[in-house]
RNA sequence: GGGCGAAUGGCGGAACUGGUAGACGCGUUGGACUCAAAAUCCAAUAGUAGCAAUACUGUGAGAGUUCGAUUCUCUCUUUGCCCA
């Protein structure tokens, strides 16, 4: 008998749907759609066995659904913007388009390789002008609704390289490529006006019930909204500065007040700009990154000005005012009232600078001459020393006397603040998408007419050059907006821009006119299913929010504002990290072990050292090659073992074991479709047997409830268990029932096996028309259940008995099982528990 | 520091709304086939005691609710992720 060939079978059909163009998908009203999307990858230069990972989840759902008789849009494309190509043009003298297109042409080939039911007309990919003339217009669109503005903001830059830097890209406060001290710098940058949708992109999360609700609380966090109050600090000292507003969530421990903090941005500062020393604090402050997390871990300094901050509660006492590194200019007003006992960040500060640090909370099991001492008392607790707050509950009860109080006094009032701050959308790069804006010589803002888009990169441009690259680009600056000579604005948009309507198109791939047509997207919006990693948990997923929020944004003929209503988010796929003697990774392919617990170099025969097992990545060199596998195992292979091991939510560890063990099934199972379809020829056995009948729907039912919920995992033990069940009974089984049930469980399989299925299918000539099997409810029922039996609650036997015994019955039997009978001697049962058709549990004394 | 989650054999992991813990796979051990090996097939595989039938113990630790807890509640430990 000829062994399973993959490497044919595998062709012929890939060939066979790519012919037939069996993936293109169309408007059909007639049938319930399904919109299933994957992340895009970034096309860096091959596939990752995250990506496989990925895309077979997507790839099992969308089949299902198919095969459900949904009407599927499952397509792919590039996310084909952004620095990896850049930096690569840079390094080996190369242009970023060439090798982006290089590098989609091969990974193309390979998710083909991997057999997913995509439908590739519809490809698309952002760094082509086809796709992102529309987002300029968006931009324009967005810019006309007010959504977009330009402002000064502070990014890291690199003194070294002349260039702007992402946090990422900034290492312990150095520059990663050229390891200068990294500084702050002002620029002018545009900015989506996210933060004024706070609101909507909180309250969309209620309705998000098919996502997880950890990415929901991510998001939750992260729009940050707080209920707290406005003050208006009255300030006295030589300075023509009369008030500072602060924004603050605990109005409460105003009593215990000893220090205004304000940014070094705040306006306040003009007034210092002159003194040295404020210079040199400035400087000392800008060596922190822009990062929340820098400035937090940051060693808190302030800078002591000459004026006083008046209490609002009692306005004779006064406290010093202060710059500090730790008040940032975008949260709130850019100022915060130290309360040194309550608050860790303002303790330490208070600490350093010797400020006083009164106790106004004490916690409820003290007494009211509580001092804190080591660290601030941050919990709940009473109000002390605090006149009309005395003995009130804090927060709670004393916030709200205490915002009553201020507003009263007419110093300030109730505001609800949020966390979520406006969206940077320049960049200082080259491969990115231009932004439609010209500045004339009086530096005004031109919008670049629509007709005039897209404003297309220029191609093969020198990159070695310092700073920003279309800086240099004097000919293509050069433009002439209504007989005005302008220039183009030099930056480019943030790739967040570009997979943040990406779904849109996917809908209408080929509208050259707009973005995307209505019709479409009324047709195939929301995406049913988004999968993809949960590092993309906030930005992506929320900036994809806002932009359905920016489009429906006084537009009412528009659709629901929720892109993506189901969301899963997968695991990573791990493997264990090797290190030679000089602490150096080591890659899978350079180690050998012959008893899976100590590892030696290939090269040398030494020891190495054996690592955790991490996420798979280049740095770390412990990945595998998702070609080289598919070469020696096929795509049916990998796919099966990718979804065996671990629940998709979860990371799974990549075993070579594992992935033999899933070839040998394909191997083994495709002998034992041999046997059957010679027992289905040979049709020998004719008593009918209802066993098969029965496995199957029961199989049905539960493999169907397993797919729905994403537990993959399940799936490959039920394909085991099927496989166990046919090989052993499979010469008792009668012909009948197997015409009747194995083609059934091939289709069960073909999500997950399409291409060993398909050939099997053929030889059964049930090929072509095949639907998801639904079990029949007869068979699902049984006459004899199995009932445990209990002896106060512990299991002690196990009795195979009619359905719907009645109880007394039940009991009679019970009392005459074996075991029973010699656990009852001399003893009485006082009481029994019946759980009709599962369990009899009998208390004794 | 805060928020959210997780903890089950040698390993990855199953277990529906509280009702047979360990499905399925890997590994290991024994056996068959073979001159031998690979491949394949069969069997065993939570622990302890026992020749065995069997008994007892067992889902991170401790308590609680319940006839009955891997599942619910509380405390603790370890650990992961996100935010700071």
């Amino acid at each position: 008998m000829d062994r399973y060939n993959f490497k044919i079978v595998e062709k012929k059909w890939q060939d066979f749907w790519s012919k037939n163009k069996t993936f293109k998908s169309s408007i059909n009203k007639n049938k319930k759609k399904f919109y299933c999307l994957e992340m895009f990858p970034y096309p860096s230069g091959k596939i990752h066995m995250g990506h496989v990972r990925n895309y077979t989840i997507g790839d099992v759902l969308a089949r299902f659904k198919k095969l459900q008789d949904f009407n599927v849009l499952h397509p792919m494309g590039w996310d084909s913007f952004g620095m990896p190509a850049e930096n690569a043009a840079r390094e080996n003298n190369l242009d970023p388009k060439e090798w982006t297109e290089k590098n989609i042409s091969t990974m193309k080939t390979q998710l083909q390789r991997l057999g997913l039911s995509i439908d590739w007309d519809r490809e698309i990919s952002t760094c082509s002008p086809d796709y992102y003339k529309h987002q300029q217009l968006f931009f324009l669109e967005l810019f006309e609704k007010g959504l977009v503005y330009r402002k000064e903001n502070y990014v890291n830059w690199d003194p070294v390289d002349q260039t702007v830097l992402a946090n990422e890209q900034v290492i312990d406060g150095k520059g990663w490529r050229s390891g200068a001290q990294v500084e702050r710098k002002k620029l002018n940058q545009w900015f989506f006006n996210i933060s004024r949708f706070s609101e909507q992109l909180l309250d969309g999360l209620d309705d998000l019930s098919e996502w997880p609700n950890k990415v929901k609380t991510m998001q939750k966090n992260w729009i940050g909204k707080s209920f707290g109050c406005e003050i208006d600090f009255k300030i006295e000292g030589d300075l023509p500065v009369k008030n500072i507003k602060c924004f603050t969530t605990r109005p409460d421990t105003l009593f215990g007040f000893s220090f205004l903090a304000v940014s070094i941005d705040h306006p306040l500062s003009k007034h210092f700009e002159k003194s040295i020393e404020f210079q040199k604090f400035r400087n000392e402050c800008s060596k922190t990154g822009t990062t929340e997390e820098s400035i937090a871990q940051a060693e808190k300094i302030g800078f002591k000005t000459n004026l006083q901050a008046l209490n609002p509660m009692d306005p004779k006492i006064k406290v010093p005012v202060y710059f500090a590194n730790f008040v940032l200019m975008d949260y709130g007003f850019g100022a915060v009232f130290g309360c040194p006992a309550h608050d860790q960040r303002d303790f330490e500060f208070a600490k350093k600078y010797k400020l006083e640090i009164k106790t106004v909370v004490k916690p409820k099991d003290k007494n009211d001459d509580f001092k804190v001492k080591d660290e601030a008392f941050v919990e709940d607790g009473l109000m002390i020393n605090s006149s009309f707050l005395n003995g009130l509950k804090t927060p709670g009860e004393a916030i709200e006397k205490s915002i009553d109080y201020i507003t009263k006094k007419n110093l300030g009032k109730k505001k609800i603040n949020f966390r979520l701050k406006d969206w940077g959308i320049s960049r200082q790069r080259y491969w990115g998408c231009p932004i439609p804006i010209a500045y004339n010589k009086d530096g005004n803002i031109i919008k670049v007419p629509k007709e005039m888009l897209p404003i297309k990169l220029p191609e093969k441009i020198n990159l070695n050059t310092k700073g920003n690259p279309l800086d240099h680009q004097q000919k293509w600056k050069e433009i002439k907006i209504d007989g005005q000579n302008c220039n183009l604005d030099t930056d480019t948009l943030d790739t967040f821009v570009d997979s943040s309507w990406y779904f849109l198109r996917f809908c209408t791939p080929k509208n050259d006119k707009y973005g995307f047509t209505l019709e479409d997207i009324k047709y195939w919006m929301p995406v049913d299913q988004y999968i993809g990693g949960v590092e993309h948990a906030i930005l992506h997923l929320l900036y994809s929010r806002f932009f359905m929020q920016a489009l429906n944004f006084e537009n009412k003929d528009f659709i629901s504002p929720e892109p993506f209503q189901g969301l899963f988010t997968q695991g990573m796929v791990c493997h264990e990290t090797y290190k030679d003697e000089n602490n150096k990774w080591l890659s899978p392919d350079e180690v050998f072990t012959e008893n899976g617990k100590d590892f030696y170099r290939i090269k040398d025969k030494k020891k190495i050292l054996v690592g955790p097992s991490e996420s798979m990545s280049k740095s770390k060199k412990n990945t595998i090659d998702p070609e080289k596998i598919m070469d020696q195992f096929g795509a049916d292979a990998v796919r099966f073992f990718i979804l065996s091991d671990s629940p998709p939510e979860k990371d799974v560890q990549w075993s070579e074991q594992g992935m033999i063990a899933a070839y040998k099934f394909i191997q083994k199972f495709w002998m034992l479709h041999k046997k059957i379809i010679n027992e289905i020829k040979n049709k020998k056995r004719k008593n009918h047997n209802t066993d098969l009948t029965i496995y199957t729907n029961k199989l049905i039912e539960k493999y169907t409830s397993s797919l729905e919920k994403f537990n993959m995992n399940v799936l490959i033990a039920y394909l085991h268990e099927t496989y166990n069940f046919l090989s052993k009974e499979i010469t008792k089984l009668d012909v009948k029932s197997l015409e009747e049930n194995y083609s059934k469980i091939l289709i069960l399989m073909f999500p997950i096996l399409p291409h060993l299925v398909s050939e099997c299918l053929d030889d059964i000539q049930v090929n072509g028309n095949i639907s998801w099997p639904v079990a029949q409810k007869e068979y699902l029922e049984e006459k004899f259940v199995n009932i445990v039996i209990q002896i106060n609650g512990k299991k002690k036997s196990l009795m195979k008995i009619e359905k719907n015994l009645d109880e007394k019955k039940l009991l009679e039997n019970v009392k005459k099982d074996k075991k029973i009978i010699n656990l009852l001697e001399e003893k009485s049962i006082f009481k029994h528990i019946i759980i009709k058709n599962k369990l009899v549990n009998l208390i004794i004394k």
